[in-house]
DNA sequence: CGCGATTGATACCCTCGGGGTATGGACCTC
DNA sequence: GAGGTCCATACCCCGAGGGTATCAATCGCG
């Protein structure tokens, strides 16, 4: 069931060369054996990936498929080996996931400054995808939207960010400097959390397109604005709600610090 | 050298229960048999990741890192694996990379209703990355703007986009509707191409900042917007060409078809 | 303080899988 | 059809992974 990276290497190797002698020769191993770990790699994985002839050797669509996946998870490994190794030789790393639209760089150049020798990493999020990870533990400290999951998480509210609406720019209403809610009466709303699935991409073409209007955080819709769209404040309604969160059973230093540091810098 | 993912899963199981016997149990295996992989897991990795006593079972720095990079590891070879086999089961699958600013909803769904049964992976890519996905791999075609490293591409020129300035909103120039190149005479441009390393967060950051302006595609420039800083479009500037882009040597029927497909509908 | 319980480590054995060499069988070239 | 090329098969060996039995260290408790 688990996937073998050697036998993925071996994998690799003929795939590249497209010929047993000459991959087995450059893994530094005899040729049957490589001929073994390949019939015993499609074996395990339930699925042909080359088709043999005497003559020539080329790749199914799964193992084309394989072969793309390969980069992907080889540098995934090589990449997780050398952090260990840094974390090992005391270099502390720093995960940071922000909302689309919010700005962290002020906050995180600030943190740096304060830790020369900490490693950040910037995880952009998704719209529908605020709250997981931090709890998988991909992030270590996020800044965030409300409204999103905050179960086991420590909050701490930085700040408040307008509602826009996003109008086609064909409406009426997208040439008005701002807006009320009474003027969006009437109005098809696509409902952002209708459809998880659904990209924030396509319910902007579907706006555009005139089946309706959005609501949104004003920066997190400019970030993905277009020519065909507008977008108008909604002066009176209730705004977006931003806050710094992180797991609240953390005593890590870092996440402790950077938390302090980075309310200071964005409430400031 | 290589990673062993049975052992990491190995490991994994003991850094969540803490605790040999149960980890063990859970796993199906001895309990000696764990301890024993355990040691020669940091052995081959070449550092220590659990800190025993008779009592109690902690993580090191390193054991902490490996069990965040674990999750990565382990969710990126089961979606690999999954990949595969809908590929043996014949589901296709294309992988869109596009630069920040372009959109490729429209032809993504033009695409996507003339082959229903591909999948697709947008990748969204980063201002100084636009041309390595494709060369490595990662994605089958993409939708860039000139400059990029097109050796070894076949490039379809589908559009043009205008330069914009990127000033600080209280530059003398930000108010304008337009400007033209000799209004930027005698400013300080800090050049997108010059330090690769530093993120476009951060050169935003020094020109809001007043160290300079900048230079950018209008929509691109509009995507990473801030509240501080202008963009104003240059109108006699040469303007970027925008293209789609694939490997030359590719037959693959998808890539041609979206090519084709893509090409008109951004054309038109 | 001494005894039992708990828990990770060690010792020792067995099996299986990855590595090797020798060789077969298919297919192309001439 | 003879020879060369190339992948597959047959067979052997050894080491790594798994098991059981047991030790050693620590904690709890009377």
């Amino acid at each position: 069931m688990d996937l073998d990276l050697r036998k993925l290497r071996y994998f690799v190797a003929v795939a590249e060369h497209r010929h047993f002698g000459r991959a087995a020769e450059h893994l530094f191993i005899a040729q049957p054996v490589l001929s073994r770990q390949i019939r015993a790699f499609e074996r395990e994985l339930g699925c042909a990936l080359l088709t043999r002839t005497t003559r020539s050797v080329e790749l199914t669509a799964a193992g084309r498929q394989l072969h793309e996946e390969a980069r992907r998870v080889l540098t995934t490994v090589d990449a997780a080996v050398r952090r260990v190794h840094e974390a090992d030789r005391g270099v502390a790393r720093l995960a940071v996931a922000f909302a689309p639209g919010l700005h962290v760089s002020e906050a995180v150049r600030a943190f740096a400054d304060a830790h020369p020798g900490v490693e950040i990493d910037l995880i952009p999020l998704r719209w529908y995808d605020q709250h997981s990870p931090l709890h998988d533990g991909r992030a270590h400290v996020g800044f965030l939207r409300r409204p999103f999951d905050d179960t086991g998480l420590r909050t701490i509210p930085v700040g408040h960010e307008p509602r826009a609406a996003i109008l086609p720019a064909a409406h009426p209403l997208a040439g008005r400097p701002s807006l009320l809610s009474a003027d969006l009466e009437g109005e098809k709303l696509l409902d952002a959390q209708q459809r998880r699935a659904a990209s924030i991409e396509e319910k902007l073409e579907l706006i555009a397109a005139g089946y309706g209007i959005g609501v949104g955080p004003l920066s997190a819709a400019r970030a993905y604005s277009r020519p065909d769209l507008a977008l108008v404040p909604v002066t009176d309604a209730e705004p977006y709600e931003t806050c710094l969160a992180a797991p609240e059973d953390n005593r890590d230093e870092r996440v402790r610090d950077f938390l302090t540091i980075a309310t200071k810098v964005l409430r400031g």
